[in-house]
DNA sequence: AAATTTGTTAAATAATACTTGACAGAGCCG
DNA sequence: CGGCTCTGTCAAGTATTATTTAACAAATTT
């Protein structure tokens, strides 16, 4: 786990703070923080988040959690991945390439007249954001309904039990994104 | 630190995997994992990233981190909130409500003809994803160079300097979603 | 009902998180 | 120049705690 050591260097100088004025914030002392930063020692989970804290980033972020993705960023219109494990009427493609260390996972659904999730609730730990661009999807969290229209968007913590319902006659659509990547 | 014993829990558990079954992927003792779960003990950094791998989840989920978003998830279309900071010709609107937790930040940009990112190249922890609805957007990475049509997706980490231009002589507009949020 | 498997606990040890105090180097001001 | 304050780093010690071993009762299995 040196890594941390390097990233915690990294964004403390990128605050301009020192190892002193980070040490009061954190509680710690300086030589300590030297010595995470150098790799000689390793803080404890609380420590860890403290100083995530005071440099205003998180824990993930500091381990190098979802760092380096692909060589070969982008995923053209004409040529997306279809999931195949999608139900009936739903269409699910992929918005990136395949890839290990994304935080996120950037999906387009489209739903075919009256399409829904079909009463499966997904439940994980992440966050999901879904903005409509074509038609009306009607989404379900816990108890409340929402109906969302070209353009509206919504986000929500994944482990709320959620579905979605084409309420339109036409085709839907909509980006859909979630964390962490499931594919 | 209690929280990461009870998320420990519920994700082995949603696997099906018994306190010996997982301590013999992280190489711990079950015991240490029962104390783990019922906040009787704090395991350390390596430990816990072992514990995320055996589960595939990540560090982050595993202690909390971006848990509960706000009660209203909605942003309606007519009701976008714009970015004071947006540059000459660059708007930029928020698709979420302002929330401490969350995970990642997606933006509406809209780019005027021939807009651009100013010559600021910004660096930070996190990844990004462009998909562009209107226009021609040209985004370098590096020395890299992609242009992004209506449909095309892109996907990279925040800390290669990039930029953006707006190549066609009409609005250009894409969804930004980066992470962690800065806004 | 024996046998295996579940999660939990107490006690002991091995490891390491963290502190104190001191150091050399760099910048600053007189 | 010489003193002053600041920077980050290091060595050695202490205190904390991460982790193990072994044993236990409650479920499950056979």
């Amino acid at each position: 786990m040196k890594i941390v050591g390097v990233n915690i260097k990294r964004v403390r100088e990128d605050r301009g703070m020192t190892l002193r004025s980070l040490s009061r914030e954190v509680n710690v002392s300086a030589s300590f923080l030297s010595q995470i930063e150098t790799g000689k020692a390793s803080p404890s989970l609380v420590t860890l988040k403290s100083i995530a804290d005071a440099l205003s980033t998180t824990v993930g972020n500091l381990i190098g959690e979802g760092q380096k993705v692909s060589d070969n960023p982008i995923v053209r219109a004409s040529e997306r991945t279809r999931l195949q494990e999608a139900g009936k009427g739903v269409g699910i493609y992929l918005l990136t390439s395949q890839d290990a260390n994304k935080q996120m996972e950037p999906l387009l659904f489209k739903l075919s007249a009256k399409a829904n999730s079909g009463g499966v609730s997904y439940k994980h730990f992440g966050q999901e954001f879904v903005l409509v661009l074509k038609g009306a999807i009607e989404i379900t969290l816990n108890d409340s309904m929402y109906v969302l229209r070209k353009g509206d968007s919504i986000y929500f913590n994944s482990n709320v039990p959620h579905e979605f319902r084409n309420i339109g006659n036409e085709e839907a659509e909509a980006i859909w994104v979630i964390t962490p990547p499931t594919f």
